[in-house]
DNA sequence: CTTATAACCGAGTAAATTAATAGGAATTAA
DNA sequence: TTAATTCCTATTAATTTACTCGGTTATAAG
């Protein structure tokens, strides 16, 4: 029941580039830098906000990435998403019934419990958005000085 | 992003346990046969449930396993704890402090994130109690008369 | 007392998934 | 034309999951 280093990477990616929105492209190099993460991984993680509509690349020389979105209008949800797939606890077809319960078999009732968490997990992912991150991210850099170090990974790793 | 067999196979065992509560001990070859997982798998399984106190055993011949709780007290969010460990979606010693962020990384203002995900996954978990499937159990059952039949697998495979 | 039954225990293995590496092709600003 | 950069695909290494296997211990029943 963890999240995958594609969504805990991936998001902190997109992070970065939000909080670097002002500087038009950001190149993948850069974030991988300053965020600690190989930059040929990191090429995977973007291809798959690229894909889901997240981010813009701009190739060529001066080119990088841009959020395609505005970070308020961005949810963490549609983040981690497009990064690790559906956040359901279990892969069942059936899981989305009327009712979140199949007629058939004893092993389904727990079905019930799986739409409870899938439920509670969207809806928490869904009512975070980015803008808030970035937010919280320069109220915690501000008065150091210190944006130039490369990022300690003290958690998440 | 997914529970693993453990909590799937885990849970469905010992709801069986509480379906068949009035049976004093079940064998762990009844659970297994009844929901269709191998017996050996299952024991690891149990082995789980025991050390968190949510089973007791009861050894040799006509021996088995009864719930050390009531149905009413046990909740799913206990269960699936004692058989996936806790259920935060990342490893992070310090997502627990006083106001889940630390100041140190700027990495670490995803702990937000993580933070908001695992608590809505435990309020949800610990809302459910046993006794909640054991009725819904019940209620899917109640006509068919075919509770001998072995239950097919049509999810959480 | 013997035997069958069933929990209990730990080591080992096969399969799947994740995490990452590597190499090159296409595009574009300078 | 060249350097920078995205874009694309394949391969490999590491880790985790999902089991299997072989035994030991306890106990009810004959």
């Amino acid at each position: 029941m963890k999240l995958s280093t594609k969504g805990r990477y991936g998001l902190r990616a997109v992070l970065d580039l939000a909080v670097h929105a002002e500087e038009e492209t950001v190149a993948l190099s850069q974030i991988a830098e300053r965020q600690g993460i190989s930059m040929n991984y990191l090429e995977q993680l973007i291809a798959r906000l690229k894909k889901a509509g997240i981010v813009n690349g701009v190739r060529g020389a001066q080119g990088g990435y841009m959020l395609a979105v505005p970070a308020e209008e961005l949810s963490v949800g549609a983040i981690l998403r497009a990064l690790e797939g559906d956040l359901n606890p279990v892969d069942c077809s059936e899981v989305n019934h009327s009712d979140g319960i199949c007629s058939n078999s004893d092993s389904c009732v727990t079905k019930y419990v799986w739409k409870r968490i899938s439920d509670s997990i969207n809806e928490a992912v869904d009512g975070i958005k980015l803008s808030e991150l970035v937010a919280e991210s320069r109220r915690v850099q501000t008065g150091t000085g210190a944006t130039d170090t490369k990022a300690k990974q003290t958690c998440g790793k």
